[in-house]
DNA sequence: TGCGGGCTAGTCAAATTTGATTAGATGGCG
DNA sequence: CGCCATCTAATCAAATTTGACTAGCCCGCA
């Protein structure tokens, strides 16, 4: 699942509450977390994104009060489309997935980290530190060893880039999990979560 | 233009010495980078590049030897191909470009950063450096400012962890041109610089 | 000597993404 | 009122990407 797809799942769960949401609403959303840039969202995308969830039956149409203006399809989660909501969103904070889109398909999962009891959360994260570690102690063996095989020398400092990166990213996931431990934010099992209402972006 | 029209165009340029590339080859080259895992280069994507690339007029069709074994078509650089590479190679190292993507857009052109000559590689990462110093500066600012706008508040942890990136990206910049600045690297302006003959990958 | 397996080289249909474009409402303003 | 600008909502053709698949060649080996 692309992180474009899990975005759209992610934000008609969260008016799933309020009748569902629409194609504009979710781009609204989206783009008002400038998911535009740091995750490549286009309205084509997000339009197909839903048609194609739709179809797959994670998500479903439901009927619109009127024909107000413009045409206005809403869509609300199935409990299939929980399921999935649930499985990807658990396997991208705890998978570290060799690099490949890097950062963004992290991010996309993250900002919907508060649909999960703290509890679970703090274990994926955990999990997630073990094999960022363990990424660490790879791409610095490689280091060590030197230039490795025929590879032009200066790959080496795509190597020490990436060796960066897991520490930020170690470092990252240790203050997440002590600030969580702490009790911050208000997660999926605790008193007052209300996931829906997140933002007064408001619409129609 | 994508990251995987540069590599393929770098990759064809490297070879250009030796009577230009075929896809094959190409192909090969970034799967030995293991450029499929961090640049998602798929072979039809490759292909793809090939011909665009030659449609645009910055890669050329050269004649094959012969026909022995499958159809084999070369490519060689033109010189707007020669102008398209230098020109996209040092347009990335030179700017951030907002997050999308993240940090492999970057690698694609690191990878060929000894293509460049010295002095301009320092000047380009240098502005990179300061590109980078601003963007953090923002990133800081609105996380003090604190929950900003009606955004979840946990986009907080978002914003920490691109802080966390930029300051692994300005450090390791730093390092980079404080590398070259002693000297390492055999770039386009040494003496011995042999760009084409980077692996012992080799092939037919 | 003939057959399976692996490498070479590339093609192709299907899926997805891009982002410009359409088209109706809404709102202000001179 | 008449008219332009902007917002809402979505569609569509074209470009690109995906990765499974074809097909010839070469090598060893039973």
């Amino acid at each position: 699942m692309s992180a474009t797809r899990l975005l759209v799942l992610g934000v008609v769960r969260m008016h799933d509450g309020s009748g569902g949401a629409h194609g504009y609403q979710v781009r609204r959303e989206l783009l008002s977390w400038s998911a535009d840039k740091w995750a490549n969202v286009q309205p084509g995308s997000i339009y197909h994104a839903l048609k194609r969830l739709a179809l797959e039956g994670l998500l479903e149409q439901v009927e619109t009060p009127q024909g107000k203006g413009p045409d206005r399809l809403a869509y609300t989660l199935t409990d299939a489309g929980e399921d999935a909501f649930q499985h990807e969103l658990q396997q991208r904070i705890a998978d570290v997935d060799g690099a490949a889109g890097g950062a963004y398909e992290f991010s996309a999962a993250l900002v919907f980290i508060t649909a999960l009891p703290r509890q679970l959360a703090l274990d994926l994260l955990e999990y997630r530190l073990v094999q960022l570690e363990g990424q660490r102690a790879n791409v610095g063996t490689v280091l060590d060893k030197g230039i490795e095989w025929g590879q032009p020398a200066h790959v080496n400092e795509l190597y020490r880039l990436w060796l960066a990166h897991c520490d930020a990213d170690i470092s990252w996931t240790s203050g997440l999990i002590a600030r969580l431990r702490a009790g911050e934010y208000v997660m999926a099992d605790d008193a007052g979560h209300n996931f829906g209402s997140a933002a007064p972006t408001a619409m129609s």
